[in-house]
DNA sequence: TCTTGACTTAAAGCCAAGTTCAAGTGGGAA
DNA sequence: TTCCCACTTGAACTTGGCTTTAAGTCAAGA
């Protein structure tokens, strides 16, 4: 089955402009033409998923250029590709792990303001997280590891 | 504790620059001087904790500054304060879960690579999911949910 | 035949978030 | 005094990832 570019932009929710960037830009090897026209198929499509996950696992374009490039070598990249996926694994566990303590954070805020609001004022975390009832302490401790003590606003 | 826009250099890991470009942004209000230099104290060293956060749940710095605006308010601001905070937790939510999206499909890629490399091709894939054995299915199915059959590469 | 709509290109423009640059200041040590 | 170092400023520059613009092509339908 073969797509115009308006249709893959509509399967993607990718503009066609990103699409004619990403062409341009390599992402998409192989892509045809028919009269001028792009032609993608369901490969594509399939390449452009990846390509997403790719950029949300924080490659840059270019990175994925290179990718792409490997995948059409082959087995002969099989070794190569692997590894990239392997990096990106790793570094897509650490950025979760990152959106956690930045989770832990916000609970916490959203803890104070919501005390803050019943007080009607902060004083309750003049001295945090010792002055802190225990379910504040247990979500100031989850926010701030490091921190065991001391510590005003 | 007074700290020069060095020190908190080396305490935050944020270039001199981004901390001058912060101030100028209006992320730091407050910020005394002394000698024309600024002076940072725990307080500011707190915000910048939080600014990080703010910034890594997706808020821009003109976000963050209104935030930082409220934060001189009092009490008057404690229910927008709480607001904004609701509101980065849910995205930050919802961006764990697309984390976790994008960390199946790399975990599917490695295994995909791994099995071409012990292989010496992609045949086992020809007709994915169906074709594939049990952990193989079970990778893809976590990595692309809607898809229900079919699919080369 | 003429219009319409979806496509094409290269080049320029845009935005956020810094970074770099050039020129200058202030204070302590040799 | 002279030197150095860390700091200051405003302005220009950079980067990545698109988006917009201007001018044009092409095929189908009225």
């Amino acid at each position: 089955m073969d797509y115009s570019i308006g249709e893959v932009s509509k399967m993607t929710g990718l503009s066609p402009s990103t699409l004619r960037f990403y062409d341009k830009e390599g992402l998409l090897p192989g892509l045809g033409r028919q009269g001028g026209k792009r032609i993608f198929d369901d490969g594509h499509v399939r390449s452009l998923r990846v390509i997403e996950c790719l950029k949300s696992s924080g490659l840059e374009i270019r990175d994925i250029r290179k990718f792409m490039d490997l995948t059409t070598k082959g087995s002969a990249s099989y070794a190569q590709r692997k590894e990239l996926m392997e990096e990106q694994r790793s570094k897509t566990l650490e950025q979760i792990d990152e959106m956690q303590q930045t989770l832990a954070m916000l609970e916490y805020k959203c803890w104070y303001y919501d005390e803050a609001l019943s007080c009607g004022n902060e004083d309750f975390a003049a001295d945090a997280p010792a002055s802190l009832p225990a379910r504040g302490r247990e979500l100031y401790e989850r926010a701030f590891p490091r921190d065991e003590e001391e510590g005003t606003r």
